[in-house]
DNA sequence: TTTATATTTCAATAATTATACAATTATTAT
DNA sequence: ATAATAATTGTATAATTATTGAAATATAAA
């Protein structure tokens, strides 16, 4: 027992600090990195270089999303390896649903158990197929 | 023809706009007010007395929320009454969910045809139940 | 028209967030 | 041990956001 991850609906300090997390262009396309890159995750230094940033201000802005809980961070040899925690994100979608149309309407579910095909491994099986 | 609210998906500019309105304690609290209201939506003053703020302050919170378009404004006799948009609120929540798992499997659909009876009147109907 | 009410705008200030570079820490290779 | 690579931390500065009170605008009532 008690060992999924536990599907408790987010408070509003917590949400507040995820749609900050979210709310700059820097951070949404890092998420938007680590989302495509899945469970592998991506090094620090290769989001920077992705996005034209320099590595403390990469630094400083993935911070908010791991303070808020969006990803997660494991070391690799001399990487630190950042990966989508998609257990936040659909607290988060939850939240939302649940506060646009009301509770038994928006019901979206991110299965955070099949998270191993997101978006890259698609379209690289739609390109060779 | 070109009717119905637009379907298209958010750009990732307009995410940032919307996810910055609400990422802020106020207010997300007011846009939860206006959830709660439906389309009948509140005053100004009185978003503002609910949540003991100056009218000033409710002016600059609020207005966050009308620039993302997730509220919407109009005028009825001295007061200016603030309504949510729950198309805004849709595209948002679809933008997130479709970069939480991918495209196919998280599509939550918030019918703004219906948003007559949001949680407030869900809990009145379950009171006097 | 004068007065009262509701809201927004303006201006000053405080607080927070973002950015860049230098210095430090951690790890690996020589 | 020394040097090289990867990342974070610390410091300074710039930029943005939040807050308040006073003034201005819009509407309604007396």
């Amino acid at each position: 027992m008690e060992e999924m991850a536990r599907a408790k609906t987010p408070d509003s300090g917590w949400t507040v600090t995820a749609l900050a997390a979210l709310a700059h262009e820097h951070r949404l396309a890092a998420y938007r990195l680590l989302v495509e890159a899945g469970p592998a995750g991506i090094a620090a230094g290769e989001i920077a270089e992705r996005l034209g940033l320099v590595a403390s201000s990469l630094t400083f802005h993935i911070q908010a999303l791991l303070r808020a809980g969006l990803v997660t961070q494991r070391r690799t040899g001399r990487h630190v390896i950042y990966a989508a925690d998609f257990t936040a994100m659909n607290g988060l979608v939850g939240f939302l649903a649940a506060n646009c149309c009301g509770q038994d309407v928006c019901v979206p579910v991110c299965d955070p158990a099949r998270p191993s095909k997101p978006q890259a491994a698609l379209k690289a099986k739609r390109r060779s197929a």
